[in-house]
DNA sequence: TCCATGCGATACCGTTCGGTATCGTCAGAG
DNA sequence: CTCTGACGATACCGAACGGTATCGCATGGA
């Protein structure tokens, strides 16, 4: 497979940095961090050892480096979610566990990956965990400010049930104890919103 | 203790096999699977890894009987809760929560052994997975029945529910994103079984 | 044209790990 | 007492890994 070296010609080729994070992103989601080699990244991404050392001071940095993307994405998804259905809280939740329960059929055999992270590095001082563990406190902090926007009276509880609901959702479609998992997200996450729709003030201004 | 009187010299020792899953459990849990090696294994047992292998033959199937320990201790709790309140199987509901509840705060720096065991081992065919789908199936079909029995309308649903908080529960705490998780959780499945059973009593709606 | 620079390839180093081989010892069964 | 088998200790092996050093080449800017 190493003949096709020397064409510069070849598809259009992203640059080296680029080609070494998607081919770890690919590899760390579907095989872990810690079973996926330096040169396995490396073949993947038709590159180098080398190359990979020269753009990331040490795996651990690739590794929270990928973390950070996932991150992004994950956020870009909620920003997503809330331009849909602009001063529409209620909908905007609907729409945020609409896009987990989309997304559980693609982590069946691996499940989340902040999830998995956090179980491959028990080393609190890892560089990727802090990405984590900011991550969920913002996505958390944003999740309580949509149940104060949708006027649920305890916004604190009812993001926790619904963060417990999400995270639960993709551990039990990943060691396949629950079938039907996204139906079952789906309804359950109705069924909260629903519950505290009695105190909703219908009058009641999008946030600017 | 007094079967092994002679030699007091030392703490009064267990067999070696029993030794090795005692440490094995202490270090897999604290501080991940693929993190251990079996010659820490050995140290923490106070043996060697010669006879390690003589009772285990691989990693792997230390590893896996670890897991089904682990699997058997939890079920004796499940056991236990539902002899505690026999014939209530709300009850028994509600004690399998605080189970979890208060299990919290122990796994608030690692998390729970299955789903961390389940982001280490992701080859399907490694022994210890089978022996954990195959206790997360059999706590599902308990845990359909218990809601069957408490004569809930739809028991895989709400069976389906108590899961995904239960688990969500677990990660979350692990991930620290929320706080007074075993508050929150207890007053959740309180809300659920409420609920179903509200909607068992009488047709409409009851939350207000 | 020349040179700096990024890149691919390869060889290498030190460490760790799973697993094996060997040997001396000690306790208990006959 | 002797034999047997489990145990502890140690040394070792081969593989894999993270990370480094070095060299040759292609490219692009001056």
């Amino acid at each position: 497979m190493a003949s096709t070296a020397g064409r510069p010609s070849r598809v259009a080729k992203l640059p080296p940095r680029e080609r070494i994070l998607d081919a770890a992103e690919e590899l760390f989601q579907s095989e872990g961090i810690r079973r996926v080699s330096v040169q396995a990244i490396a073949e993947k991404a038709a590159t180098t050892k080398m190359a990979i050392y020269r753009h990331f001071e040490t795996k651990d940095v690739l590794v929270a480096e990928w973390m950070r993307i996932v991150a992004a994405d994950y956020q870009a998804a909620f920003d997503r979610v809330r331009m849909e259905y602009p001063g529409r809280p209620r909908e905007q939740i609907m729409g945020l566990a609409r896009f987990i329960a989309e997304g559980l059929p693609a982590i069946s055999h691996r499940g989340c990956p902040f999830i998995n992270s956090l179980a491959e590095l028990p080393d609190r001082s890892h560089p990727a965990r802090q990405v984590i563990e900011e991550h969920k406190a913002h996505q958390t902090r944003r999740l309580v400010g949509l149940c104060a926007e949708a006027g649920l009276p305890d916004p604190e509880q009812a993001a926790a049930e619904i963060t417990f609901v999400l995270e639960g959702a993709q551990v039990s479609t990943q060691n396949g104890s629950i079938d039907r998992a996204g139906d079952r997200l789906m309804r359950i996450v109705e069924g909260i919103v629903d519950r505290h729709r009695s105190a909703l003030d219908a009058s009641r201004p999008a946030v600017g």
